[in-house]
DNA sequence: TGAATATGTGACGAATCCCTCACATTTTGT
DNA sequence: ACAAAATGTGAGGGATTCGTCACATATTCA
């Protein structure tokens, strides 16, 4: 299934159609999932028709595709400036513990379904990538605090280990899992379990 | 949309059809997902008429549901057996790992692929509800270990946060994470994460 | 055994969906 | 200004899907 771009927009107007379009399909992917989202119903909501959709996307797999890579930048750009020039491994966590928290800049929702469309579309190492590429920078902080977190404990490991955390947590706490009581004592929760995990070294 | 069944079998070859369908359900739902699972090829590979599964399930979504209910009351059982008797809570944390490691009696695809599609079929409460009672059984054995445990920490809170980790950190080895090294590796870290988090008090 | 009930069948109508194509309109470049 | 290129349009073909219905077969029970 060929996912390439059909034909880029030369002009102002046709950026504008596709920028439409791909606001149009992440409304309707959060809204309704990706199983009701047609490519009509794409085209109606970005108020162009359906023959200008099919002329920058060659199939609904491909405007799928655009989806994850479009919003799957902003999600780690979005993380990537919340971080910088905190003093204290505790600081640096609240940080990464908040960006988790608010960094959804397109809602939790399209976020879970981009998750759940890319290995159906060809984009599974696409969004793979984007969260190796989160514990990586992870992994950078943690190295500006070494000398506060335990000697023993590998960095990569731990960052991939609290990337995953975080992503998942953020998610439950925005649904609102029946027990978790609220966000803010779920943020609390958080924090203290990555600072017990990286300040305390193995037991024995 | 009704999605109460519209027959209960009496018969045992009627309970065996019903069986089927519900088997053949969850193999296409892990194989393709929700929106490639047609009622057509649920009969298909079931080896009975569309027909037979109209008999028992009014629509799409009632199949769906059913699923849901069937299997997440399989893995909330498979979970209960594996955290017994345990004299240290090092040993009740390692079993719960391993547990959550392990405990996808149907594959992961099938547990990702229900959890996904419950929202959208009117079961979001049934699947958080089953996420709850894990919740709860967690409770259960850190109250077992409470002398373990810090003193300031709330144990229902604790648990639900827990649970949340077992069940993503759990998706995530099984699907190969590429900063993941390997699943013991994985599993390690878990413990370690899950163990300092529930004997250090807070800090300051 | 025979009637009543339960179960199984699969062709088919109605609805929906993906995508194409012939053509209209706008913009660009000379 | 005018031709060439880019962009936009939407009806409709072909395919797929959901769910029904009239009928066949199997089981139960008196």
């Amino acid at each position: 299934m060929d996912v390439n771009p059909r034909k880029i927009p030369r002009q102002a107007r046709a950026r504008a159609t596709v920028e439409a379009i791909l606001g149009a399909g992440a409304q309707l992917l959060a809204e309704h999932g990706f199983e009701s989202l047609t490519t009509a119903r794409v085209a109606e909501r970005a108020g162009v028709s359906i023959g200008s959709l099919y002329q920058y996307f060659p199939n609904k797999q491909a405007l799928a595709a655009a989806l994850i890579d479009h919003y799957g930048e902003a999600l780690a750009a979005a993380f990537r400036q919340r971080w910088r020039g905190h003093e204290t491994l505790a600081g640096a966590v609240d940080a990464m513990v908040g960006a988790a928290l608010v960094s959804h800049p397109h809602g939790p929702e399209l976020h879970r379904a981009l998750n759940e469309l890319a290995p159906r579309v060809g984009r599974a190492e696409k969004n793979k990538g984007i969260s190796a590429r989160i514990a990586g920078i992870v992994t950078m902080v943690l190295e500006q605090h070494r000398h506060e977190i335990a000697a023993d404990l590998n960095l990569a490991d731990a960052a991939a280990l609290i990337e995953t955390v975080l992503e998942t947590v953020s998610h439950r706490a925005i649904e609102h899992h029946p027990v978790t009581p609220d966000s803010a004592s779920m943020a609390s929760h958080c924090r203290r379990l990555i600072m017990a995990y990286l300040t305390n070294p193995a037991p024995r």
